[in-house]
DNA sequence: TTTGTAGTTTAGAATTATTATAAACTAGAT
DNA sequence: ATCTAGTTTATAATAATTCTAAACTACAAA
């Protein structure tokens, strides 16, 4: 059946975010479990700011959640390393559900970031760190204009 | 005679600066060239905030400049292309002296930029740009943390 | 040189993303 | 069932930046 098999799915999926939260030391509360799943419950990986965010899980008839908790479990999920702090535009922070190393595209006029394929990078040389310091993250933003 | 010299050269100096307003259509306000004096008459490029350019030009005995002359002036500055936005931080922008394309460090830890030299990083691949948009421009910032 | 005006400076108010506060609530251990 | 540390929430505070509108000034034209 459709119907069941779809129901199974989803208790499957709420069942996995819940392990996922707890490997990492956070509550699966109502209300983490209800932004996870509008996050990872995905085909795709996706691009978001918290005000993007906040508005998706709250609009329809869904019950609420607090911008203040938006706030806090994305800073939640960020420190757990669930998702990724993207700091590219000047105004506010974005976040990517893609944890994986990539790069961006950033489109000046909408606003819009998009990944970059992998294999459409190649850095062929890289500078050393200076002394006592470590290599974080090395991130290719390309900014777009018409 | 050394002093001599010091003061020509500052008005020579000055002479180039109100050049360079006047070429971007700036008017060269006792404001603006104070500004510009403290950003390009130097040796090296540098980074800045908008914070630490008021502290540096608004310190000692110096006659005054308003914060928001110092925002509007590092604004026109940047639409004239004397400086670059680097976009970086979270919560405040850098600008940056050097205006030719280069890659950063950024030290997560004292909030500092470093210039990568050119001939560091070598970028062997990039992407094409989706139909319809051009490549502003491609930086590479390497986060770094102790 | 004086005058007119568009461009600029300025103090202070407004905006906006984000963080802090502190009281009410809850997950989960005992 | 009880206890408590962790969490949520409304709301206030913060901080970088932008806006406003009045005073000032560079400089073109008379
Ligand atoms: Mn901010
Ligand atoms: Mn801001
Ligand atoms: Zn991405
Ligand atoms: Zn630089």
């Amino acid at each position: 059946m459709i119907d069941l098999t779809k129901k199974l799915k989803y208790m499957v999926q709420k069942k996995e975010i819940i392990k996922k939260l707890r490997s990492t030391g956070l509550r699966p509360t109502k209300q983490r479990i209800l932004i996870a799943q509008n996050l990872f419950d995905r085909e795709k990986t996706f691009h978001f700011t918290v005000e993007s965010l906040n508005k998706q899980i709250n609009k329809k008839g869904k019950e609420k959640i607090s911008l203040a908790t938006v706030y806090n479990t994305v800073e939640a999920f960020t420190k757990a390393g669930h998702i990724k702090e993207i700091l590219t535009s000047k105004s506010k922070s974005y976040f990517d559900t893609n944890i994986r190393s990539h790069h961006h595209f950033y489109d000046e006029d909408s606003k819009e970031l998009t990944d970059i394929n992998y294999n459409q990078v190649k850095l062929s040389k890289v500078p050393h760190p200076p002394k006592g310091k470590k290599i974080k993250n090395l991130e290719v933003v390309i900014r777009l204009q018409k």
